[in-house]
DNA sequence: TAGTGGTCTAGACCACCCT
DNA sequence: GGGTGGTCTAGACCACTAC
């Protein structure tokens, strides 16, 4: 892999170091070159690789000790299984060790209800556009997700297929707009019957409701979702750095 | 406040803005001072005063818009009310508004469990000390929350007092360990009797649980939590940084 | 004692937004 | 054009750990 000017350093230094660890050039538990002869070793000043090794020591993917080394945390066994930014239930699905699929149920334009509108910044009644997923591991449905983007943001007509797209992608496509930040509420919801209809089987335990807010750089909300989260087959794991 | 050498001038700046933000000196919306003036008035490098600013933007606190300037975030209203790093239950009980109190329930040591010892990385059958522990807002309890600490850690005898602590300071205080990151699984938990109990009343609805696991800077396991928490009455809020 | 990560600086240049 | 944040550098010194 070859660095370019262009695109960030530190955006390219990341992904590389995330793709060594992941294919274990440095394994699991294994010490990561010191940083002088990293930076040196890519070219770059150790300024720069130090933004790059904080942004990893603080998903907990590695684990830097003074005076002794830089280290692949062994815990954090799959880099991707974590909840967190720019992250996409089809990777976590797949990253849990299943094969991930998506079956549209629905992708139309309605008016917003009062919760939405509220969420989304718009009045009640405003014309959305209602993507309507679930999401399988291994053909089993594990994910139930409704996510609602004001109509006004879309910039041209949408193909069907497109709905197979991780959100922040469709939001790229479609609107030209970049998410920021994601606010995400969490309760636990009972079984009920339309649970089983949406999931296609009884759900006579609880599930995960997931209610997240999408904003862009300029703090305008772009998406309003809601997911029923089927926990027991898929792990929802949070990585935080302390301190 | 003085800037003192001492303490790393990241964490003094760090907790200087946040009081500032606090206090509203920045309010909600407002532009911070540029990033030049700031450094200077403050008497750092613009280099160190980034590092904040990059802290507290990713923690969706402050919002940076090339060419602009620095806002800070008027939907993040209270910005302690995220789940995250440094965090513990009674301030996240109190920045929701009530008053917070803790009862304990138990505080004692035992056998560590399969699951306690696999979870800690002892032997199963090995002391642990366990602490049990109910969180009450405005004298309603919302968390049950049970947290075992391999009794080899512990240096000296527990004052029963110090069950009021915060997890990170008991360690502090006792096992002189410090918090470097926290793994949680968070599920949904049907109610059942014996959460009755814990709670005196009935829950009727399913509840969150969080497991989570603490570990020091060597990567060594030092706390088993496990809580029942009530989204109902306390809500279970994520901010996340994306990209 | 040598080598590691931790902290901090001063300054350069760029991309972007506003007017 | 002038100011803002974004990127990146080169180098200094410190604190800590392993040997």
């Amino acid at each position: 892999m070859q660095i370019q000017r262009p695109r960030p350093l530190v955006d390219q230094v990341s992904t590389m170091l995330r793709q060594r660890i992941r294919n274990r050039v440095y394994p699991p538990g294994s010490r990561l070159p010191s940083e002088s002869d990293l930076a040196q070793e890519l070219g770059i000043s150790r300024a720069t690789l130090r933004t790059v090794l904080a942004k990893l020591a603080a998903e907990g993917v590695i684990l830097r000790k003074q005076g002794d080394g830089t280290y692949v945390n062994e815990r954090i066994r799959d880099i991707d299984t974590r909840y967190g930014g720019e992250w996409d239930f089809s990777r976590l699905i797949e990253s849990n060790g299943y094969r991930s699929a998506i079956e549209t149920r629905a992708l139309d334009r309605r008016p917003a209800s009062e919760r939405e509108a509220a969420a989304l910044a718009i009045a009640p009644g405003d014309a959305v556009l209602a993507l309507v997923r679930i999401f399988l591991a291994d053909g089993q449905p594990v994910i139930a997700a409704t996510n609602v983007i004001p109509a006004a943001l879309i910039g041209r007509e949408v193909d069907p297929a497109d709905g197979q797209l991780p959100i922040h992608q469709f939001l790229r496509a479609y609107c030209g707009e970049e998410i920021m930040y994601a606010v995400t509420d969490i309760e636990a919801q009972a079984g009920a019957p339309e649970l089983d209809r949406i999931f296609g089987r009884p759900i006579d335990y609880p599930l995960l409701r997931l209610t997240e807010i999408f904003y862009n750089r300029l703090n305008q909300p772009l998406v309003y979702g809601r997911s029923d989260y089927d926990h027991t087959r898929l792990r929802l794991r949070l990585v935080q750095p302390w301190g």
